[in-house]
RNA sequence: GGGAUCUUAGCUCAGCUGGGAGAGCAUCUGCCUUACAAGCAGAGGGUCAUAGGUUCGAGCCCUAUAGGUCCCACCA
């Protein structure tokens, strides 16, 4: 057995070590095995452009961290790994390499653009997943999967089959978000909204036979105008009731366009006279629907005019926008420019305002698919964490609209659509038709679209464990348990396979999702390539180790709240693994040349049973809180118990009793038993959240199991519940602090020893500081302890600490300042009189005594005698001094 | 316009179902005590945004106000 570790805590010389180790044995698989539980989180694929950054850092980690209690809670726990195409990401990727050699996207033609997608595909799609490795990652890359792999095209084939045959996808002409730097249409979610400030210009539209007579409308986009088919007002509207139904003069044009009435139109907004351009806005293309207008399409897919623009034809929206204002102004037909700001919608790739544009596209029919998706949630078989994510979710879902599915692009799953080359019929299947069901030509095309990214990832949760094959991956695995991911995906992702799982598996994908936030920099901004504020995690891993990053990203981190990261953190969450590294070191470096064997009952002394005691309650504490989703919480509970409880207390009331295995080898040999198995339960309970550092100590410290991640996860034991013990040492404890205080404050240097009276006039008491003073003899900095009955034989001048039931007095003779040792006394006494007022003031309340728990009114009883005692004895060695 | 969320120690944040305010970092003091100076021991520092309310009892529940952040939304 290899009983040695290095000096100092180096994460280097043992990460990629470990991980390794953990992949060859195969420690990460998961087979489908009827005889024990599942557990499944599948990973939100990283896409195949992506570089590994903080959001997926503290994602993985989180994920990470169930898997591995799952694992070691005896849980089959399959983590299904995977990466995603990312169409739109990575064909922009490409485009712009290709453009670095000169090289553009229509000259390779589709064939030869995907050959150099899936280049790119071959060379970085592995790069996201060599970096989550580094962070720990335990998942089963047996089983990773792409979602442009044949069986996932397949799911999305089947899907997509499925649902036009159910009339739930269809092809139709709709206004659309286009993006003209992208050359695409993108969904509703894809746009963001972003405040601009622009104009609101005030144009004269000339009555049509009434000489002089004009419609002001007010636009914030006079280029569309040559779209405009109508001019709305409302119905009830005084000021234009007789014009409804009379034809305008549209300017710069020779159209002419009536005047209808419409309720959408807001009185009190601008004129209360609106322009309708169905062909280019979302709010116009309704109105144009009501009143059947024509849809006139004004704006090419580069957003410069076409030539329904008239001289303006070959322009560029904005540029057509200056010289069109100009113009009218010259015509007189401006009215008035007024600055106005107002939400512009943006691509959320590359900012470019997006033009609303009808086209024909393919949809998703929302309306049905998204019932059981919100039933699930409404009903609890889908549960979201925090709660509160349960509005933002139903807001979604209460307006939701159709998807726009199809993209011009072509990077991505093709639409399986085919149409007739000579009579034009679709034909909607997997493979190619033969010949037209319909003309009988056998020459047809595919359409030329793929299909939204997230239509393949809303299937993620079944088609990666082998749907639409019954394969047992997918009868044992789904639904999944946990879905981990941040709350900005919750349109795109999640709400999309929630209603898929339903949709096409009859089940909720998973029972669960815990959303995280995002990761700040130091000063509460995003993180972002464009503000080069981004930390890089391996830059962190490589400074500090993957288990501090770890440990830096969960504590302190409510769950779907933003965090900031701070270098100052992760050098704490590093000076822990070094303080575990070395408590550790301490131990074996103990252990060495004996082999503890487990003591009896009364073997173990009260020190061992307190800390076997608490470490049984931190199993449980941490337990509960992770089932609960509460890895901060949970995790600060190992943290405190391992440095404060057992570093600070436990080992060093046990150095005593280990240095002497040759004068008391029972004691010696519990002290040794405990330390070992006490740290071996704190690196299990540490080991999901720290699983590098917990790794290496364990192998190290026993030889029996070959892994920690396969160790059995701690579970409260009632043999390890000693209540008394526990109350033994905290009274020593107290102890231990009240002479520390005192000789801190009455400036004793640590060198000098003094000898400890303990005074208490109940045997119990008397009995808890005698049997234990072993082990708080050095740590009272004393050189002899006398427990006692009476202060009989106590020098007159010597120091005093009061404690609950007891008082101690060291005798520090020369050192002793009376005035200080006076005012320190006066303190302790004004703080006892506050607690006894608080008591007393409850304790006296009838209602307080009527309504309270039981249990609560006995504590309280419990605590006001405690401090009456405390007083008194204050009282008693204040006196002392008073008459001096 | 609708909604969410935050306001707690100098800084960044925890605080679970209401029952004596916590951590990390920073500050001050003393210690290189044979695991650890990436450490040990001690200390200072908070009317828990404001105003009401419910309650025996509120950082926690309710209402309003102020300020910050975010999401959603078709006001041309």
């Amino acid at each position: 057995m290899k009983r040695e570790l290095s000096k100092t805590y180096d994460p280097k010389d043992i990460e990629d070590r470990l991980y390794q180790k953990w992949e060859e044995n195969g420690y990460f698989h998961a087979e489908a095995d009827r005889s024990r539980k599942p557990f499944t989180i599948v990973m939100p694929p990283p896409n195949i452009t992506g570089q590994l950054h903080m959001g997926h850092a503290l994602d993985n980690t989180m994920q990470d961290i169930l898997i591995r209690y799952k694992r070691m809670q005896g849980y089959n726990a399959l983590w299904q790994p995977g990466t995603d195409h990312a169409s739109i990401a990575t064909e922009v990727k490409v485009i712009e390499s290709l453009k670095e050699q000169g090289i553009e996207k229509e000259q390779l033609g589709r064939e030869g653009f995907l050959e150099k997608c899936w280049e790119w595909k071959k060379e970085y799609g592995g790069r996201i997943i060599k970096q989550l490795k580094k962070m720990g990652s335990s998942a089963d890359w047996e089983r990773e999967r792409f979602t442009m792999d044949e069986g996932c095209s397949r799911a999305v084939q089947e899907v997509f089959i499925k649902l036009y045959q159910k009339g739930w996808i269809y092809k139709g002409s709709r206004i659309i978000n286009w993006c003209p730097v992208c050359k695409t249409s993108i969904s509703d979610a894809e746009v963001e909204h972003e405040e601009q400030d622009g104009f609101f210009w005030h144009i004269n539209y000339p009555v049509v036979g009434e000489e002089g007579r004009f419609v002001e409308i007010a636009t914030t986009r006079p280029e569309t105008m040559f779209g405009d088919t109508a001019v709305a007002v409302n119905p009830e509207d005084e000021r234009y009731r007789d014009i409804i139904g009379k034809t305008l003069k549209l300017p710069m044009t020779d159209r002419e366009i009536p005047v209808i009435a419409d309720s959408y139109v807001d009185r009190e907004f601008g004129t209360g006279c609106v322009k309708i351009t169905p062909a280019h806005d979302p709010n116009d293309f309704e109105v144009g629907k009501r009143h059947h207008l024509e849809e006139i399409i004004v704006i090419n897919d580069d957003a410069t005019m076409n030539s329904h623009a008239g001289k303006y034809e070959g322009m560029d929206r904005y540029e057509c926008r200056k010289a069109l204002v100009h113009d009218l102004e010259e015509q007189g037909l401006l009215v008035k420019v007024e600055p106005h700001s107002h939400n512009v919608g943006t691509h959320d790739r590359c900012h470019t305002t997006v033009e609303p544009m009808v086209k024909q596209q393919w949809f998703v029919k929302m309306d049905e698919m998204i019932k059981p998706a919100v039933e699930g949630v409404k009903n609890g078989e889908i549960e979201l964490l925090p709660k509160r994510m349960d509005k933002t979710y139903f807001n979604w879902t209460d307006n939701i609209r159709d998807w726009c599915i199809s993209r011009q692009l072509w990077w991505g799953h093709r639409i399986p659509a085919w149409y007739c080359d000579s009579c034009g019929e679709m034909t909607v299947s997997i493979e190619k038709p033969q010949v037209c069901p319909k003309c009988g030509c056998s020459h047809l095309t595919q359409d030329p679209d793929t299909l939204d990214t997230w239509f393949s990832s809303a299937l993620w949760p079944f088609s990666t464990l082998g749907w639409p094959d019954q394969t047992p991956e997918l009868e044992y695995f789904y639904p999944n348990d946990v879905l981990v991911t941040g709350y900005d995906i919750i349109f795109f992702w999640v709400i999309r396979m929630i209603f898929s799982g339903y949709e096409q598996m009859g089940k909720a994908p998973f029972s669960t999702v815990l959303f995280h936030g995002l990761v700040r920099d130091s000063q509460g901004r995003k993180m972002s390539k464009s503000l080069g504020n981004g930390i890089d995690p391996l830059e962190v891993i490589d400074k500090y180790g993957a288990d501090a990053l770890r440990l830096t990203l969960i504590t302190g981190n409510a769950p779907g709240n933003d965090m900031r990261f701070y270098w100052e953190r992760v050098e704490a969450s590093r000076n822990f693994a070094n303080k575990v590294w070395n408590a550790s070191r301490f131990i074996l470096m103990n252990l060495e040349g004996t082999e503890p064997v487990q003591p009896s009952l009364e073997e173990l002394h009260p020190a061992d049973k307190w800390i076997l005691s608490k470490v049984n309650t931190l199993a449980k504490d941490v337990t509960f809180n992770m089932d609960k989703f509460e890895l901060g919480i949970a995790v600060q509970k190992v943290y405190d118990f391992i440095w404060d409880e057992f570093c600070d207390w436990y080992i060093e009331m046990a150095k005593v009793r280990t240095y002497k295995k040759e004068e008391d080898p029972s004691s010696a040999n519990a002290a040794l038993w405990t330390l070992r198995t006490v740290l071996e339960e704190a690196l299990k309970l540490l080991h999901p959240y720290m699983p590098f550092i917990t790794e290496e100590i364990f192998c190290t410290l026993q030889s029996e199991e070959e892994t920690i991640m396969l160790s059995r996860w701690p579970e409260y034991r009632k043999e390890w519940d000693f209540p008394e013990e526990e109350a033994a040492i905290e009274r020593c404890k107290e102890l231990v602090k009240g002479v520390r205080n005192v000789r801190t404050e009455m400036e004793v240097p640590p060198s000098r020893k003094a000898k400890l009276f303990v005074v208490s006039k109940d045997a119990d008491i008397r009995a808890v500081f005698d049997q234990n003073r072993e082990v708080y003899v050095n740590l009272a900095f004393t050189n002899g302890i006398a427990v006692c009955e009476d202060k009989t034989g106590i020098p007159e001048d010597a120091v005093s600490v009061v404690l609950p039931g007891a008082a101690a007095y060291l005798p520090l003779e020369d050192l002793v300042d009376f005035e200080k040792e006076r005012e320190r006394l006066q303190k302790e006494k004004d703080r006892l009189t506050k607690e006894l007022a608080r008591s007393k003031g409850m304790l006296s309340n009838e209602k307080f005594l009527q309504n309270a728990k039981p249990q609560k009114v006995a504590e309280e009883r419990a605590k006001l005698e405690k401090y009456e005692q405390m007083m008194a004895q204050v009282e008693k060695n204040l006196s002392r001094y008073l008459c001096s």
